[in-house]
DNA sequence: AATGAATGAGTATTCATTCAT
DNA sequence: GATGAATGAATACTCATTCAT
């Protein structure tokens, strides 16, 4: 139809990847509930591998819309609140998309792939250190190694919400948000001056 | 063959698990590396998930070689810090490992194995709050939440290794070796007393 | 190939459905009589059911080319015997046929494959009350319960050919027909004014 | 154990045999449900078609059993009375075997299968003969071709069978047995002299 | 008399992809 | 831009049977 059949096949296959994973990601299935024929995929997407790296892309673009609004608080420590926060808030309210781009890792699905899994990582982290850089030098965070400082963060981040999404423990969305915030605590309070 | 087929399967199918993930891990695959028919497996393993269960088995036997010798250690904070360096340590030296168990989160695979990686990774869990219980005790840490600082600690490995398993970030072995101390000492400075 | 591949796959299934019944139908025979690719099938047919079903459907109406021009007869009694000789005609000049649709009932066929059967030989059924219920109407017969003496007729139909089809008594078709239209004389006579 | 092995075997795969017909019927299942291994069955039975044949004649000994009592009645028209009643019971009681001696034809079961079921159906309909010509020897019926009697009687216990055991046709067992019974006394009363 | 191991053929079905139209 | 037809490889799994022990 008019509104663009790419568009359509690929919000389609973001669906059927959120809800069944890399391993549910079919060209017919698509095609069925995008309402075409399976062939006809293949003249807006090279191959299921192409596809499926835009689902990615997609995925990160939508993290970008919870972590990015964090660069419009008024002070860099409250920047870094609102990032943490809005990892948050994607981990949990996301939390099928935050797997498939943090945390999965379904091996071998293409080097592609993974290669756009690992530069928009990248992306995220740099965006973490200067986070973490602008706190350093606004004098809220004594002076440390920024890099290390932010991954730290991330490891924990990304610890805590694939301990979460991966069901290892339990417990409900409020519970989570108040062990989550206590364990930021403690680890900003090491870092402060 | 007299050195045990059931053997040579679950060995073969550990390998191909490690390679392929469990997405690439099938019967045939697994029959025609192992030397015999594709039947023949289900003599010796009722099914597929069977089989993948108990790859999963091994993977955190293997695990435990790493992580329980840091009983041996003279003191509480010892055990904590030979626990943290056995988990590095797998994690490193046994990456693919690491990350099937204790990263990928492939939904589709069966409710059954998915319990086993729970179950197994529980263990792990109450072993940390353990280590970390006896430093409170023993008072080399602060009073406080054992099972959430517990859980942090785990939140730092997993989402650290998770990052450096994956790729995203890069780095020989020594560097991150030495990034991990780095961070862990930041972590439990501020839990000492 | 121009003769319509569906056609072709389904009267492959036919064809082999009569010599191996529904034990001996499967895909890959089909597809290797039909000479096509076992896969290519459900390009046509959903499953082997749907597959099944329409062989049934099939056969069932070919059975209507024999039992339908009976209402072409004149009056009750002659519609009434050309049903019977209809159904004589089926059942030795297709024998297999008859046998399948109406004698075996082969428990592990699927639900919906019985439904057909069972929906089909209903259909039977009230076309046989019918032609029992125009001749009490008539007067040629008692006033009698309609239903069981179509069940009746219908009941020595399907134990005559049973007995014939299954080879448990020889004799050739025209020594078969005499006695059928023996024994429907019998019956007739018991019901006659 | 020491009951005969192979008694064993055969009383379970009668049991398999009428829970899931000839299809369901295999070596593995059997072993399985006596307790020993697949293998050990062919010390006992040289191949799956031996067994299956066996599970017949075992089949057809327990109709004997119902049918043969008749001949305690009193006089040739009980006797028919009471073979007639017989084939109900053992049609309803054991609808399952009923139907896999006298109903099913589960195509090329082999042709040594078909020989048994022919070889003992024969034996039942020389029994339903002489009861036919015992009523006509008596004067209870009036001479006429015993053997095409006999046939249309079997037919017609044949074909009521088949509509009520393949469930073409509903109703309790006792409205079945007065339906029975009255299309048996329509019968029998155009036989009478 | 019975077992465990193994086999090869068979089952239905799904998949990504290609090709002619 | 899109379709229908077809393919070949792959999936897990079942089966009857054989063989060495």
């Amino acid at each position: 139809m008019l509104p663009d059949t790419k568009e359509k096949i690929l919000s389609v296959a973001c669906e059927i990847y959120l809800h069944a994973g890399s391993k549910g990601l079919s060209m017919r299935k698509v095609a069925e509930k995008a309402g075409i024929s399976a062939t006809a995929i293949y003249r807006h997407f090279e191959s299921k591998d192409a596809l499926h790296r835009q689902v990615l892309v997609d995925g990160f673009r939508t993290f970008g819309t919870y972590l990015y609004p964090a660069l419009a608080g008024p002070d860099p420590l409250t920047r870094l609140h609102l990032a943490a926060e809005g990892f948050f808030r994607f981990a949990t309210e996301q939390s099928r998309y935050y797997e498939l781009l943090f945390l999965s890792m379904d091996c071998l699905d293409e080097a592609k792939v993974q290669a756009v899994l690992k530069r928009e990582a990248r992306q995220t982290y740099k965006f973490m250190i200067e986070r973490v850089q602008e706190c350093m030098d606004a004098g809220v965070f004594r002076q440390d190694n920024a890099e290390e400082i932010a991954m730290l963060l991330l490891s924990v981040c990304n610890g805590f919400f694939g301990l979460y999404v991966s069901g290892k423990f339990e417990g409900s969305t409020d519970t989570m948000k108040a062990l989550y915030e206590r364990s930021y605590q403690r680890l900003i309070h090491g870092l402060a001056v």
